[in-house]
RNA sequence: GGCGGAGUAGCUCAGCUGGUUAGAGCAGCGGAAUCAUAAUCCGCGUGUCGGGGGUUCAAGUCCCUCCUCCGCUACCA
């Protein structure tokens, strides 16, 4: 049996609408799902949103809500983003579900039965809006006198009664794991940054509040509720099983099990250090990965509202295509770094691989198929051409596509799997079935074999980054489900196929070729 | 201020521990083919590898320095 995986999002704060950046963060881990459960794995992969906190209740009075209404409100715009783009998550959690509160309050119990909580006060500059204290002199003043923080907020004298957690003690064990873990936090250039930033000493963290209600409630502590990102971390374990469920946590939560966290790089700190700090408190399993990607730029700007370059995934992906816009996202931006996109880029990218070079492989040979052998299956009979192209194509499916994906590399693996199209292209035209139809007829039906089950790999191989085109090609094709996984690529379905008598219809295209969008007004 | 990353063909980027004529995709130019979604295939790059200096038989790849951009972090009290 293989190890379980469990790979997760980041969850999404809701008090705006979904973003390119969740999009592109959902797409990721998607494919990488997708790709874990092509290799035979039992995945768990759980996304959701983040419910809780003081923003949330600002924004719920600016309209007149309760928190609640508007929580329930906007996850569903999140919901609604994952189904429209074909995120195949087996969990959509939310932090006001009665069985997160549960977790979040079993994992605060464990660090006070540690030791590792104490009650003292936390006084300073706060800015509500901001929601955060600031030191006198970060301060500047309007020329009334009034203070204001760094962002020109208002901010009051505020002592406030809260919970702290004794961070400052797990310095030496967070820097151990680093060390003994190269991997916990990835790519290098945030590990740097984590590692420096914990050996410079770690704070305790006040984790609990007063000033509002719309939290966990702290355990034996009426009028605090947690700090949101104790409990928004806390997710994870939730959708685990945890604290309840033990055979579902031992399985999805264990000691040394794959666990991987998938975040935007702005909150790795979170993730790779108070979190696994926490954890540590409650002698709980570790993740073993935390991926901090980049930001997906608009032609290369941070995205703002004051600049109005916001986009909507949705919109993109109803312009230009669910399977176009996530195909773009992996193959165009290097995960880890900062990528940019526009509508030019993505129509671009979407005709020349997807619709030029892929897209047209398939058509060209199937309706060729349809037409020249009545749709009936072509017959083997390899020469040395052929097996070395489909040597050449399962080498990248089987194993530069998979190991690339494993490793979090999409874009990567699309390289790969682009090298192997390219390759069909050029045996096509080196072959030319058109030509042996008068010639050599068994000779063009070897041809057209070859890459009959070449096309099917190469659907199989992609199909994590393009679900539901790579689906409609192999239906099309008539490859059976169970072999729509890397072992199935060394399975001989095709004779299977063959022996069914299954006849090819006349193929529609795939990927129709997309215009190159007018000048946006 | 400190630490770290980045600066390679028009564009997006590969180039591991230094070693054949510095690579890929896209775009561009020329040709071939015509089965196919006017798609495909073949051929074509005199690039100061950010500037300067140094080490070495040999540096994009190491060292120093400077410039630009980015990230993390600390601070001017």
């Amino acid at each position: 049996m293989s190890v379980p995986a469990t790979i997760t999002t980041a969850i999404s704060y809701p008090n705006g609408k979904p973003h390119i950046g969740h999009a592109y963060e959902a797409i990721a881990t998607d494919a990488f799902a997708r790709a874990l459960r092509m290799a035979g794995r039992d995945v768990f992969f759980q996304t959701g949103t983040d419910e809780h906190g003081l923003k949330m209740v600002q924004t719920a009075r600016g309209k007149d809500m309760e928190p609640r209404a508007l929580a329930d409100e906007m996850s569903q715009y999140f919901r609604d983003m994952n189904d429209q783009l074909n995120i195949s998550y087996d969990r959509f959690i939310r932090t006001s579900e009665p069985d997160h509160y549960r977790a979040s309050q079993a994992l605060w119990q464990a660090m006070e039965a540690n030791g590792d909580l104490y009650l003292d006060r936390y006084e300073g500059w706060y800015s509500v809006r901001d929601e955060a204290f600031y030191d006198e002199k970060e301060l500047v003043e309007n020329e009334g006198g009034e203070k204001l923080s760094p962002q020109g907020t208002p901010v009051e004298w505020t002592v406030e009664e809260s919970w702290f957690f004794r961070l400052s003690r797990y310095q030496d064990r967070l820097l151990a794991l680093y060390e003994q873990n190269p991997d916990f936090i990835r790519p290098d250039s945030r590990r740097n940054e984590v590692m420096r930033f914990v050996e410079a000493g770690l704070n305790d963290l006040s984790i609990s509040r007063t000033s509002f209600d719309w939290g966990v409630p702290v355990p034996g502590s009426d009028g605090h509720v947690m700090y949101v990102w104790v409990d928004a971390l806390t997710n994870y374990m939730t959708g685990c099983g945890y604290p309840d469920d033990q055979e579902r946590f031992s399985r999805y939560w264990a000691q040394g099990g794959d666990i991987r966290h998938i975040i935007g790089k702005d909150i790795v700190r979170f993730h790779a250090v108070y979190w696994p700090a926490f954890l540590m408190s409650a002698n709980l399993p570790l993740p073993s990965q935390v991926f901090g990607h980049g930001f997906v730029l608009n032609r290369g700007e941070k995205m703002s509202k004051s600049l109005g370059n916001v986009a909507d995934p949705l919109e993109l992906a109803d312009r230009f295509g669910v399977d176009q816009l996530r195909y773009f996202l992996m193959a165009e931006v290097t995960f880890g770094n900062d990528g940019s996109y526009s509508p030019e880029a993505i129509v671009l990218k979407a005709n020349s691989d997807l619709a030029n070079s892929f897209g047209n492989l398939a058509q060209r040979t199937l309706s060729f198929i349809a037409k020249n052998l009545d749709g009936g299956l072509p017959h083997e009979a390899p020469a040395d051409v052929d097996a070395a192209l489909l040597a050449e194509v399962r080498k990248a499916c089987a194993e530069d596509v998979p190991v690339a994906f494993d490793t979090l590399a999409p874009s990567v693996a699309i390289e790969s799997w682009l090298r192997a199209v390219f390759a069909c292209n050029a045996y096509i035209d080196a072959q030319a079935p058109w030509a042996l139809r008068k010639t050599d007829p068994a000779r063009m039906e070897a041809v057209l074999a070859t890459l009959y089950v070449a096309i099917g790999q190469l659907a199989i191989a992609i199909s994590p980054v393009i679900p539901a085109s790579a689906a409609a090609l192999l239906d099309q094709m008539g490859v059976p489900a169970d072999v729509r996984n890397y072992a199935g690529l060394a399975d001989d379905w095709y004779a299977g196929l063959q022996d069914s008598g299954f006849t090819l219809s006349p193929p529609k295209p795939l990927f129709p070729r997309l215009e190159l969008p007018a000048e946006e007004g």
